[in-house]
DNA sequence: TTGTACGCGTTATCAA
DNA sequence: TTGATAACGCGTACAA
């Protein structure tokens, strides 16, 4: 491996001069710079980014912790997260979750270890408190509206769609309204605005019976179309986290020959397009893209940006 | 910070005792073990992954490049990847492609620079000729039958699947195929099998006008069906590179009342299982899963994993 | 079993 | 405008 003294070496130039030459600083003359140059262009030398991180502080790096990239939300976030980073010159680190607090943990350990400079949670286990300490070594940064606590946060703003999407629902006199959430309200962000969202335009809490949780995927939403069957519960309205899933439930009952209830969906999918079901459209990318500038520290606080209700009547 | 040498000066050894105590080495005395290790505990330290990599002259990070994560293709091959990787304690960098020659040659640079120890690609548009030269800086990965070139590769045995899809359509009779393929059979190797197969199968080449390249998304396959439709070829049987495009074919169909054609896809994907039409499932996560052995450099050569034709005639 | 001292390859400081 | 040298923080021959 040629390093930069083998070049300072040949060129008859110091190593200061040889890294003045690479990092195109000032005060080279025209005719050192070039004589340098042209010495790097015939060992064909290059830097060693290890090396460089260890002077300079910086690995240029983004960890990045999801859960399961087929998802549309860790897709679409993800995809603006990487070419924000793209154009900032930085590399994401992909990290999988699979809320395992011990796993969270050891990314925390790693940005405090320089692994990488800053750290996003697109989603997480650990409450937000755990992250706090580990602020001194970079930034973290979470993909949910953090309250009152003090971080730096990329979201979606869900409750306006929640709302317009169960203003929707009442406009439409349905009844009896079940709902399909991805984790316990209790824990999730998500759960616990699609219910205060539901509160706050029918006047009361949705009934627990109607309320599934633990909804991620196709499969989960037939198992629930399974579950409101069985049960005889015979919803008018089912409102999915996500338009895969309310199709799920939607095939549950055609498999079965029976009339499929009023569906609507979340991520704005193609199962959804086909259905021609409403959604809501988080606009994750841009949410994505957010984060990685607080991620790199070009920007601080929290960044709520607007999602839309999308009826989809045109299909 | 604290560093090694604090932790050094304050247990009264020195930084080899130290850094024996940190990496679990013999040769420390259960006593000196347990002190050293009690003022670590004290101090909070952990060491520096960027000197420890330096030092060690490796990075723990591989390259994956991608073209597009909402893809399945994509999706499915870096679960593999990622799984295998955190399970050999390395973390994955994700570089987007966009089939850029220029920044794939800087991804092949940045492995020559020690930016990460292996690289996958998991797609390229360069020729694996100019990847060549690189694999001496580390691991270089393709994932697609490299050919009679030397180099590490990982990836679908598509040949028979596709034969055993084009053997099913010639028992059934149809006559006018239509073929959609991602990019130009000369430029693409699933392009190229596609077409194979379909000349063993059928004794001659496809006709181009029943061909269609750049396929990749749903509105793709909306394109397709109106191609096909608008100029009258009315194809009986529509083979396309993947189960959300086909379902774009038919979508077009369907929106324009017109009776559908029997319709293929490909990577088992949720909207062709709504459909009931045929696919064949690559098992892109195993192919990652060998790419990421391949590129710690766990293992060498050329490693061509089965595929499966589903009829899906259950649905 | 322990410690000294050097190497890893670069950047940055300071004197010249 | 240049160059010598000290960081950066850790691993590890080699000596003790």
């Amino acid at each position: 491996m040629t390093t930069i003294r083998d070049v300072a070496r040949i060129s008859g130039h110091s190593v200061a001069t040889v890294s003045r030459v690479l990092n195109h600083k000032k005060y080279v003359s025209p005719e050192v710079r070039a004589h340098v140059q042209s010495v790097i262009d015939e060992l064909d030398y290059v830097p060693n980014d290890m090396a460089r991180d260890l002077s300079r502080g910086k690995t240029m790096n983004i960890g990045v912790v999801c859960l399961n990239l087929a998802h549309p939300y860790y897709a679409d976030i993800n995809a603006g997260i990487m070419s924000a980073a793209f154009a900032a010159g930085y590399n994401v680190v992909l990290l999988q979750s699979k809320y395992d607090n011990e796993q969270e943990r050891k990314y925390l350990e790693q940005l405090r270890r320089k692994a990488f400079d800053g750290l996003i949670f697109t989603t997480h286990n650990i409450p937000v408190e755990e992250m706090l300490p580990y602020r001194k070594y970079g930034p973290v940064v979470v993909c949910h509206d953090p309250g009152d606590i003090d971080i730096d946060a990329a979201y979606s703003e869900r409750g306006p769609s929640y709302i317009k999407a169960f203003m929707w629902a009442k406009r439409h006199q349905f009844k009896r309204i079940g709902l399909l959430l991805p984790r316990d309200p209790a824990l999730s962000a998500t759960g616990a605005e699609t219910i205060a969202a539901y509160k706050q335009v029918f006047g009361h809490k949705p009934a627990p019976s109607y309320t599934r949780i633990g909804s991620m995927t196709y499969a989960d939403g037939y198992a629930a179309g399974e579950y409101f069957v069985t049960r005889g519960l015979n919803p008018d309205f089912i409102f999915a986290n996500g338009d895969d899933i309310a199709t799920g439930v939607g095939q549950y009952y055609k498999d079965h020959h029976l009339p499929v209830p009023a569906l609507m969906g979340q991520d704005n999918q193609l199962s959804g397009q086909l259905l021609g079901i409403p959604t809501i459209d988080h606009h994750y990318r841009d949410v994505g893209a957010a984060a990685l500038r607080l991620a790199i520290g070009a920007a601080h606080g929290k960044y709520g940006l607007h999602s839309d209700f999308l009826t989809r009547s045109g299909n």
